[in-house]
DNA sequence: CTCGCCTAAATCGTACACGAAATTCACGGA
DNA sequence: TCCGTGAATTTCGTGTACGATTTAGGCGAG
């Protein structure tokens, strides 16, 4: 049922296709492997992804317009910290975005558009964070179902560009028990929200789910940074 | 005394440099020059310009990363359109982000910070539309002044690319007389709600002023195209 | 009328040349 | 001997030209 889904949503990584310069490199940055502030040199980029200077550098205006690589004239590319505070930034505004379009989707949904959203948590929860990869994806498409056919495609396209930072960033770090329990808890209470038609309450409640999503990743950032004092003991 | 100010403006175009491609392609795209959905072909534009293909192809990737164009594999880029949906859309996030935003200022401001925002909205008064170029700085200043340090970057950087757009489709409609008093009017009551500290009547104020200036935009492209249809006598 | 080839055009990748900036190294003074 | 300064060298960013690849459109045969 949910692979009806995977087709709609705007894929970073098509299949079947060799991932473009742009891509892996976006993708090596929000990952961490390229260092925060560290140098893109596109001679070095080039090498390392065995194609000529020119794709290169158009890859690294693109993510300079997506705002992940700051450039400053003949003194080339830098790579924009992911950090912590980045994250909050994005957060913030995702907790005034996602209630709205939540909004909506309490108005207009349909039958049919609930039970999609209900069977994608039924997933979820019988997963219950077995495979964290599947896990993140279905919690995409849980909160992508709903905003998929809002009118402002500006706003989810915001939307969707935080997301898939953030999803990034999730995979790189542990969810602790307390949080998976809670995901798990408010995407319940929002579709019950929802389903009573209760636009209030959804908005509500998706709002205190950003909330807490920022929250916990921010601390989990915070401990790994952590651990990198800590010299391990073994 | 608002000149000072100026310097801080992540300026667009910084004086006293020959503007790069990037930004008389983008300008073209918002100003309406390039019409919406038309093609963007390179050699055109790097014969239109007088460079090389070059700086034209990153221009445009840098242009789609911010999503002014759309670009799929083999078959060039095309102008996103701006429409008044697009400007709709555009508005909507921004009643979310500025309440927040002046918000935290009402929260932080000095009587430094205020003095210099009242003396922005006194010459907008003193100017009183004469020069509507003028205001429009003005405005903008009137505004980037309280986002200027706020926390959020990310946030404040996204309503500075919003309001670059909305300048410049600004620029090509006139304002109605209604408008102009509701926007000083606007104006004066932040400023009564920031200088007494009320947090609660500074957003809604803002909110409010950001929802009429949308709808007046709109309206306003609504009856340009209007106005297209209508063949003019004399 | 439809299908398939074929030509024209535009995009995409590669190689190269020029100019600016950063680094290195040698020289002179303390 | 050590440090600061300045120039030479090297590195890197930016612009140009060209060949390869893909797509769109027109033309003719069936």
């Amino acid at each position: 049922m949910s692979e009806l889904l995977t087709e709609d949503v705007p894929a970073t990584v098509p299949i079947d296709r060799a991932p473009s310069v742009y891509e892996l490199i976006r993708e090596d940055i929000i990952s961490g492997r390229l260092p925060a502030n560290g140098r893109l040199k596109v001679a070095e980029l080039a090498a390392r992804h065995g194609t000529s200077t020119n794709p290169v550098r158009e890859a690294l205006q693109q993510l300079r317009g997506e705002g992940f690589v700051v450039m400053t004239p003949n003194r080339g590319a830098r790579v924009r910290p992911i950090d912590s505070d980045f994250v909050r930034d994005i957060y913030e505004i995702e907790v005034l975005v996602e209630p709205v379009l939540t909004r909506w989707f309490v108005r207009v949904a349909t039958s049919e558009d609930i039970a999609l959203v209900e069977s994608l948590h039924d997933e979820m929860v019988s997963l219950n964070y077995a495979d964290p990869a599947r896990h993140g994806d279905l919690d995409t498409q849980f909160h992508y179902a709903m905003y998929l056919r809002h009118y402002n495609r500006h706003a989810v396209d915001l939307w969707w560009r935080h997301r898939e930072i953030l999803g990034a960033i999730s995979k790189r770090h542990p969810t602790s028990l307390n949080r998976r329990a809670a995901v798990l808890r408010e995407h319940r209470e929002l579709l019950d929200a929802i389903k009573s038609h209760d636009e209030d309450r959804a908005a509500a409640t998706v709002a205190r789910h950003v909330e807490g999503s920022g929250r916990h990743i921010i601390e989990q950032m915070g401990a790994a940074r952590a651990d990198l004092r800590i010299p391990r003991t073994g």
